[in-house]
DNA sequence: CTGAAATGCAACACTGAGGTTGCAAGTCAG
DNA sequence: CTGACTTGCAACCTCAGTGTTGCATTTCAG
């Protein structure tokens, strides 16, 4: 845990296709760095990397379980920057509508 | 307009600072490319560039006017993200707590 | 104990994103 | 018309992100 991860820095999480075809393995079941390797396209060592931004966005959790690191999808945080997303957008149509009103009223 | 950008590049447009002063600024007040230079401490070339990557994901709009092209922000591609990624947090978290229902009832 | 399988660590290569500078080309104001 | 301002285009630089390979280390299975 790194504090919370900024804004910028979730969205870069999930501006890579990998991180993305990783995260959709994970989201439909928990899996080992090595296992995702053997799914995916890349070496393992570039799926590590990939885990390790992913946790620090908190968009992941992993659990010791014997020999092997297994990881998870996490929603919540996911959910949590979809609400943000959403009230941020509101906001800027908010102001839109607002400017718009103000140059009609001003026009002519 | 060069069909509907991927959920990937949506995230990578926002996955930068600079990017979302960019936006910051445009969700307050539309303004062209020279005003934006001349606020934030980059070049106008750079912000050009962030512009062409923000419109590409359909965060901004532009129209010209005059002689100068005045951008601002647009909040309904964002809330369509929002709701994208919400749905994909969800079904995330129900596949996990199916999991972990069903290695419950396969425990002991 | 021994071997197979997983993680950990490190060095390295390559591409592209982000940024700069410089100059040409439109376009409005007076 | 002229000057000031804005956009358009292009070359260039730098570094972090993505990926690789190789080897050491830990850990379970039998």
């Amino acid at each position: 845990m790194t504090a919370t991860p900024t804004l910028p820095e979730m969205c870069a999480a999930l501006g890579d296709q990998t991180r993305w075809d990783i995260l959709t393995r994970l989201g439909q079941e928990a899996m080992s760095a090595s296992a995702l390797a053997r799914v995916l396209p890349v070496s393992r060592q570039a799926i590590v990397k990939h885990l390790d931004v992913l946790s620090e966005a908190g968009l992941v959790t992993s659990e010791r379980r014997g020999r092997e690191i297994v990881y998870a999808a996490l929603g919540s945080r996911l959910n949590a920057l979809a609400h943000e997303l959403d009230r941020i957008g509101n906001a800027w149509d908010t102001r839109l509508r607002a400017l718009k009103d103000l140059a009609e009223s001003a026009d002519e």
